[in-house]
Parts: C-alpha cells; sequence; structure tokens
DNA sequence: TTAAGTGCAAAGGTTTTGCGAAACT
DNA sequence: AGTTTCGCAAAACCTTTGCACTTAA
C-alpha cells in the first residue's frame, strides 16, 4: 500500500544521510498518493495547496535526490515533458494516453512481465548489449478518452 | 538500400508539395546514412562539414515537415534529447546505450517483433486501452563500451 | 514570378545553478 | 552549532518563432 512505499522513502532518505523536510514529504506524498506520474509542473501545482511558497527548484532537487537513490524513473513523454514514476522504478509497462496526457502503469500479471523480461534479454543478446534496463510505453486511447472520442467523432 | 528510402522521400515531399532544397536533401542523406539515430544538434553538426551556413533552425524545420509526414519517429532519451528514426517510422525496439548515448534499431528478426505486438495488445486490452503505438527502449551497454568498461574497471 | 524555405536573432519553455536565509539533525 | 536544504532569481539548455532575404518550381 502506499503508506508503506512513504515510510520506505522516508526511511531510506534518512539512513543515506538526505533531511526530511516538509516539502519533501509533502512532495513524496503527492507522487506516491497520484494514480498516474506526475511532471515536476504537475508535482509543483500540487504543492501550492499546502505550501504556497515551495519553488518549483525544489521539486527538482528532490526530484534528483531520488533519481540518485533509484527511487524514481523518468518517463519521457511526447511533448518532451518528464513525468516521475515513485511507485515502481523497477522497468515496467506504461500507459500514455495520446488524448488527456495521463500516464499510468500497465497493470499486468507476473507472467507478462516476465515473458516482456525475457524478451529483453534475447533481443539484447543477438546485439551484444547488456542490459540494464528497459522502457515499455504504450501510447494510445485511455477507456475515457475512447467514449469521447466515440461521442465527439 | 538507404539509397530507396532517400528517393522515396524526395518523391513523397515533391508530391506533397514540399520543396527541395540542397539543405534539406545533405538532411536527409545524413539521417539516412547515419548508422545511429541522431538528435537534431548532431545532424547539424554533420552538416557543417558541406552546408556551413546551415543553421540549427532549418534543421528543427525540415524535422518538422518529415513528422508531419509521419516518416520521423521522435525518440526521447535519458537526457531530454530527441533523437529522430528516419529509417523506421514504425515502432520497433531500440538499443540506447548508457555510456555512449548511441541508439540503434535493435535488429531482430520478425518473429520477435510479432511477438512484442502481440504482447503489447493483450497488455493494453485488459487495461481496455486503444493501442496506437508503442515505444519499447532498452538500455544498456553496447558492445564497444562493455569492453571499454571491462578495461577501465 | 511567387510562394516556400533559409538563417539570423530573439523569444519560449523547461531544467539547473548560485547564494544568502532558513531549518533539520 | 553546523550543514543541508530552501527559495528566489538568474543562467543554461533545447526548441520554436518572426521576419527580411533568398531560391526552388
Amino acid at each position: 500500500m502506499s503508506d508503506y512505499r512513504y515510510r520506505q522513502l522516508i526511511d531510506k532518505m534518512r539512513r543515506q544521510g538526505y533531511r526530511i523536510t516538509p516539502q519533501r514529504m509533502a512532495t513524496l506524498r503527492i507522487m506516491i498518493e497520484s494514480q498516474e506520474h506526475l511532471s515536476a509542473a504537475q508535482i509543483y501545482a500540487a504543492l501550492q495547496e499546502h505550501f504556497p511558497t515551495t519553488s518549483l527548484a525544489t521539486v527538482y532537487k528532490t526530484l534528483a535526490v531520488l533519481m540518485k537513490m533509484g527511487e524514481v524513473l523518468e518517463l519521457h513523454g511526447n511533448g518532451g515533458e518528464v513525468h516521475y514514476d515513485i511507485m515502481n522504478p523497477r522497468p515496467h509497462p506504461h500507459l500514455i494516453c495520446v488524448r488527456c496526457h495521463r500516464i499510468v502503469d500497465a497493470d499486468v500479471g507476473d507472467a507478462l512481465i516476465a515473458e516482456q523480461a525475457a524478451l529483453t534479454q534475447r533481443m539484447a543478446h543477438t546485439m551484444g548489449y547488456e542490459v540494464l534496463g528497459y522502457r515499455f510505453d504504450v501510447y494510445g486511447l485511455c477507456p475515457a478518452c475512447r467514449e469521447a472520442t466515440k461521442a465527439t467523432g
């Protein structure tokens, strides 16, 4: 559950000597509790509600810390905007809606994930590459936008 | 062969009413003949040899035309830099070296590509998504960089 | 001939950085 | 108390745009 992930991250940050500030706590909460993967600007906007003085620079600095810790994954969308996945920094598929730009995890079973990983290894191996990670982003229409598109034409 | 692709693109541009300028011809040649997928800056640098006055703006404008024609695929790398794939604008796996930042096509058989596509459809279907495309980027070490890493430590 | 393309420079948007002030440990 | 972190503003970075000049068709 998300609360577990929150504590896990706070503990890890503390253990690694990073300070736990209200801004960082709020940033983590926002990222963890969001159903979708947010961009820096979206995190910043959400922060304004409770921490109106927090700056965008601080958001970026927090994200940089999380990146260094390997606890977030950068997702480069189509428009060059970067979104951050904090729930599952290990490679896994994302579904990106080309209409509403939301990014969600492909919540598929372990079997498909394993199949994906095996396929990746085979591909890389034939090319002599050593795999360190992969990104698998599917672009399409989310259920809501499929409906909307059907209605509008 | 790459010469075929070059003529194909020139013809298509002409047919669609775009003008064939020396800058555009050179840009196409550079992109097509490169073994890797170049960024705008890399294309610009390569252009300098034969067209020293060509501007980066023109490179971007040419890329915009190719995008509109659906003849290039944008590849968003790790550092936010965008590379362009002109040889195969349809979704297919890429291998990205995290050390030298080169991006090459995963030259795997049709069987694996098909397997990949099927997997994509299944994943999206369980989430209620309509697939429009996908990006599959594998991050790792290319053969050359594996050697270099082994030597240096 | 003339509409499209080029190239410069300036603007736009996002991410990063420097530094004095604030705050976590 | 001592450092890290904050937050502002400025810088850096890549990409886009405006406009007079040039050029492909």
